[in-house]
DNA sequence: CCAATACTTGCACTATGACGCAAGTACGCA
DNA sequence: TGCGTACTTGCGTCATAGTGCAAGTATTGG
């Protein structure tokens, strides 16, 4: 789930380190970058690929991490696209009974 | 934080409720939705409210929470938005050592 | 003023998740 | 084939956060 990866303050700045280097990096790589365990990275990073927000390519024993900025920018875009038709104001609702 | 909020399921649910709903809901009209405890629903309603992505309105005894959809509309395209300046294909990166 | 309603808060318990260490797997190279 | 590098996984520990109960606060109505 989107939120949950971004619910964790290591894993953003893990993110944040890929980002700011702008191409794809090794696990070894963002594990200098913060004080945590190279395990604790390696877990990390594997939660953010399967979440949808990296992805990861493996060349021989490296494996790569790169953030999936449009598939990111597209699942939030929809998602806003999505609550601006639940909207009230737009006659996406109703009233009565709640739930 | 915005994903914090977004991140334990029975808050989620609540948000849905009130969002199914289309008008204010007080705290007992949320709580009749979801199995847990009415404290329990209190007090992620006012997590929520304090992380923006609900609105408290307080008419004597009863709290009436709605979604905030255009504040949470405009964070979430204003994200996407900074995402895209990240991205390097638009050149917003660069290459070198890692962090 | 008292009782009832609507919600909040303190407290103890539990579950979930993050962390580090150590062991395991996968791959490349001599 | 053996060794080193790069990463993953199992396990125990700890901190954080969710949950329910009970008690507290606030507001309304008789």
């Amino acid at each position: 789930m989107l939120f949950k990866a971004f619910s964790d303050p290591t894993r953003v700045a893990l993110i944040g380190c890929i980002a700011k280097c702008g191409r794809g990096c090794s696990v070894g790589e963002v594990a200098e970058c913060c004080s945590v365990d190279f395990s604790v990275v390696s877990r990390h990073l594997a939660l953010l690929a399967r979440s949808g927000v990296l992805e990861a390519t493996k060349d021989g024993r490296t494996v790569f991490y790169r953030v999936r900025y449009s598939e990111l920018c597209r699942s939030l875009r929809s998602l806003a696209d999505a609550l601006d038709e639940c909207c009230p104001a737009k006659g996406g609702a109703r009233n009565g009974k709640c739930c």
